[in-house]
RNA sequence: GGCCCAUUCGUCUAUCGGUUAGGACGCAAGAUUUUCAUUCUUGAAAGAGCAGUUCGAUUCUGCUAUGGGCUACCA
């Protein structure tokens, strides 16, 4: 590997980019930080008619979030711009049309409609039609139209397209850095279209190989579903003559769906209740779908999951940061098969950030959520208050569920907890709590709980019982942290005021 | 149908001819706990099948089965 790194990631502007083509731009990524490559993204916007507003900000977005950094691309320019295919055009006419002379490739004047019944025809037969050496010369292309007729119908505007020439009868042989030798007879193959006159774009294949070569790309990392075009891929350098600089191939494993078979759609997510892409997505008409970071998750946890999707370290660590991922990443240690999303671990890998974020951390992602609830408290009890319950929270989100009663009395009480606490001698305890507490000065956790302890244990009260009802009266419910956690926070004029609501505004069950 | 790729616990995976087949998620049980959680401990759980190569196959080869991808003037 004397070459420079180079990889890009090159999706198509046709939606929202999916997990699986975020994997894909990871992987991208870690394999050209981790050799001190570029990055490149090169957006492939040659299917005028799938074209989607608004799916390439998206795109960008996506990938800004997850802190996949690009070097050279549509935002960022670079040293081969543009980066968009369609602002490309001029250039891929120029190759195809050196394919035709070198007797690479021909003019085809078949039109889709043609091409369409003969499909069909061929299926009542039980056959399958195929563009290969079999048909081509019984077809109008330039192989058996003469020279002047050939001209004739360009000039006259008649449409047409420049196909390969697929050699018949040939072994190609490939390697491909996952999967180890790959060996195809040409004979399966058919004559791939590599450019069209009615919008004057390439297709994939063209475009993509000529764009690698130009833009000196080292390795390509990409979707097993181009595994099957990678011997034309290999007949179009040869074509060209680029062998020399071919780069080298990786095809990623496919991401599966939870249960049952085939790809990950959007379908899925929807269905069970995780989402499939990592932003939220509106779509030009009005259709939408979940995304990881409006669901709550946590950038690094995303990628960390993702990043295990498919590919392990070898070792029994999960926890990754972008750069142990980066220092860590090979593409020998990328799985073969395709590996199925599993929403409950997306989860686990969030719990675990969520678990390690300090609390400084935990207060600037909380506060907008306090204040959406009308809450405006300083950063440091913001803080403080989701530390003391992060550990039991998946999502910035839950935190509200978990912490409310840090910063709004209960106005109502758990019925469950009313029946098992609010009973018999629990209220006139509960009354010498108060009197205890309204007698310390020093309401610190430690020794709010020195003195409470002590009590109780010095009375000989049931030590559930008392702090139930205590917890009864401050949380209004059976959950929570530690009951001094809540006493030191909401301090002591707080904590008296909501004994008293309970003492007065509850009549005790019987 | 054709071509290609794959196949270890339910899931993600480790193992690069010799292991009691390891870890994680999820699940179950127990412990801890003033509640709810958390946490900890333990447990159940796998080499698709059949041949072959070999002293010895999860690991190598072949066949079968199963799963997946591709088979557009889409990427």
């Amino acid at each position: 590997m004397t070459r420079p790194v180079r990889v890009r990631f090159a999706p198509s502007p046709t939606g929202p980019l999916h997990i699986g083509g975020v994997r894909t731009a990871l992987y991208n990524y870690l394999f050209a930080r981790r050799h001190g490559g570029k990055m490149i993204l090169r957006i492939e916007d040659t299917d005028s008619q799938r074209f989607v507003p608004g799916a390439e900000a998206y795109i960008i977005e996506s990938l800004k979030w997850c802190g996949i950094e690009i070097d050279e691309g549509v935002e960022q320019g670079g040293p081969h711009a543009p980066y968009r295919q369609s602002e490309r055009r001029e250039i891929y006419l120029k190759y195809a049309l050196q394919l035709v002379e070198n007797g690479w490739a021909y003019y085809a004047f078949d039109t889709a409609d043609e091409l369409n019944t003969l499909r069909k025809e061929y299926e009542s037969r039980g056959e399958t039609f195929a563009y290969n050496a079999a048909v081509r010369e019984q077809l109008a292309t330039s192989l058996v139209l003469p020279a002047d007729e050939v001209r004739a119908r360009i000039d006259r505007g008649d449409q047409w397209v420049i196909r390969f020439k697929m050699p018949a009868n040939e072994i190609v042989k490939m390697h491909d850095l996952i999967r180890g030798d790959v060996e195809v007879n040409t004979s399966t193959l058919d004559d791939k279209v590599l450019y069209k006159s009615a919008d004057a774009l390439p297709t994939y294949h063209l475009a993509n190989i000529v764009d690698d070569h130009l833009m000196e790309i080292s390795h390509v990392i990409r979707g097993e579903e181009w595994l099957p075009s990678l011997p034309l891929h290999y007949l179009l350098y040869r074509a060209f003559g680029w062998e020399d600089t071919q780069p080298e191939f990786a095809h990623l494993p496919l991401l599966l769906k939870p249960t049952g078979g085939g790809k990950l759609s959007k379908r899925d997510g929807d269905k069970m209740g995780f989402p499939v892409f990592p932003l939220f997505w509106k779509s030009p008409t009005g259709e939408t779908a979940h995304g990881y970071r409006e669901d709550g998750y946590f950038p690094e946890a995303f990628i960390n999951m993702l990043a295990l999707l498919g590919w392990n370290p070898g070792t029994e660590q999960e926890i990754f940061s972008m750069q142990e991922l980066i220092d860590n990443f090979s593409l020998e240690r990328v799985s073969k098969s395709g590996a199925r999303f599993q929403p409950d671990k997306a989860k686990w890998f969030n719990a675990q950030y969520m678990h390690h974020k300090s609390d400084a951390e935990l207060a600037a992602l909380y506060q907008p959520i306090l204040r959406a609830h009308g809450i405006e408290v300083s950063d440091e009890r913001a803080g403080r208050a989701a530390g003391i319950m992060k550990e039991r929270a998946t999502f910035i989100t839950d935190l509200w569920d978990l912490t409310s009663f840090f910063f709004i009395a209960p106005t109502e009480y758990e019925e469950k907890q009313l029946r098992k606490y609010w009973k018999g001698e629990n209220p006139a305890h509960l009354r010498e709590v108060r009197e205890v507490l309204a007698s310390i000065d020093d309401f610190s956790l430690e020794n709010t709980e020195r003195i409470v302890h002590g009590w109780i244990e010095e009375k000989g009260y049931p030590m559930g019982q008392i702090m139930n009802t205590l917890r009864l009266a401050l949380v209004g419910a059976g959950k929570g942290p530690g009951m001094y956690d809540v006493t030191s926070f909401i301090g002591k004029e707080e904590t008296l005021r909501r004994i008293d609501t309970l003492l007065e505004k509850v009549k005790p069950v019987e």
